[in-house]
DNA sequence: CGTATCATTGAATTAAATCAAGTCCAGTGG
DNA sequence: CCACTGGACTTGATTTAATTCAATGATACG
């Protein structure tokens, strides 16, 4: 039981040198849509995208601020959610490096449907609409695989619909833990450890549930010795065991 | 209080002779994604379509099945749903006419991740997924469109998250019933008349909920005066006061 | 150290599910 | 045309999962 409760997170504290133009060609050409570009096409195409640096908390869009880009996360971990006007925050997904994110309304105007912050320091590119626009016109390989990359979006989120209206809250939250340490785990002493800031909120948020709830579905996971846990992070130190929980 | 109770539907029994070459043309032309194109390349398109017509409750596909079709509704209603491994029915959507359903998964293969059942009597076209890759690299402008019409449903599917996790039963299914009244929605003696053949379990696998719930939100809407309801129909007579259920 | 924020835990409450009869209607077949 | 029947719908009583309300405990950070 005495188990360590300070945070093992290294902090990176990731420095703005790090978002630089070099990082852009490299990390744009594992995003899913470019991967079929060739070099020299890829590089035409960085050309049009610029990189910035965001701290954790910080907001990258508002929900109905007017929608101008479409986003490419190289380094860190952003969260999309929506602020509803009971006050609840809804989050949709916590994205990481390689996902892309904003708008893609290309016809015509739009606003953001949802909100976007930076849930760690992170690295974003971002492309101008009408620059992605031209883009795709020109490759139309991109936009097929484009047209990918949004169909398993939406899969994604009719799983969270099955999710919500099927199971149980600790059928969820064993989910959304499966679901981010595939994302974001990074193998530690026998274990897998979700290095991102990520509180009771962000988990209820994630689960459609109360920070209580979550708090106690999370205490019950430990007690039962399938994942470390203190404020802000989580190691899961019995993925099968986590598993199963989703099962049955 | 002794209101009619009797089905109001005309059951317009869609034959097959509507289900035809003619009215492939006009009715894709009025799809969202197709709209830019001129009625040449048009021609030149529907001619990779075939049409066919699905009777009420027929299952047009099942999921995992391998998916090979891009589907659009000529006529009729389409209901798109997750059958879970518990039992309970996750409906994702009720598509309209000019809708597009099953898979875009254009490289490499892939199954259907939804089942698809006709709600009502229909006419389908379909295109084999490879077909409809030479249209889009064809014609740019439709992928564009489509990628909208991707976004689209992601941010439709993602309001279902939303108010799964934020509202009431009541709230949902007020919100279930205004949407479909927009999309099935006929002018009919002062009300709403909904033509679909749409069940108490049909709005509880919307809404999440259980067909009882559902009954009992039903009940108190006519209690009130602001629907009419029977067997497999729904009338909204006072639509203002279901929007106003909604928010509060 | 002190303190703000995050997390936990318990008790009371509640929305909705479940369990259990019923009623009502549309279509059937005499 | 009417009685019959099965499926759709309703309603009530009970149970339950999860929320809400209310403290209290722990930890990172200045």
């Amino acid at each position: 039981m005495g188990s360590r409760k300070t945070t093992p997170l290294n902090n990176p504290t990731l420095e703005n040198l790090h978002c630089s133009i070099e990082l852009k060609t490299e990390k744009l050409g594992m995003v899913p849509f470019f991967q079929d570009l060739k070099q020299p096409e890829l590089d035409k195409v960085v050309e049009k995208f610029s990189a910035n640096h965001f701290s954790e908390g910080d907001e990258i869009y508002y929900q109905e601020d007017p929608a101008h880009y479409l986003r490419v996360i190289v380094e860190g971990a952003v969260k999309l959610l929506r602020y509803t006007d009971e006050g609840k925050d809804v989050v949709l997904d916590i994205l990481n490096p390689g996902s892309y994110f904003g708008s893609l309304k290309l016809l015509g105007s739009d606003v953001y449907t949802e909100s976007a912050v930076a849930q760690s320091g992170c690295c974003i590119l971002s492309i101008g609409l009408k620059d992605f626009k031209e883009v795709l016109q020109e490759y139309p390989a991109v936009s097929i695989a484009l047209l990918e990359s949004s169909s398993e979006k939406l899969r994604a989120s009719q799983e969270q619909v099955k999710q919500l209206t099927t199971q149980s809250v600790e059928k969820r939250i064993a989910n959304i833990l499966l679901t981010l340490s595939g994302k974001f785990g990074e193998e530690k002493d026998g274990g897998t450890l979700l290095q991102l800031p990520f509180s009771r909120k962000d988990l209820a948020d994630m689960a459609g549930t109360t920070t209580e709830s979550a708090s106690r579905v999370m205490s019950t996971f430990q007690k039962e010795g399938i994942i470390e846990t203190g404020r802000q992070w989580v190691a899961i130190q019995d993925i099968e065991r986590l598993r199963s929980v989703t099962k049955s």
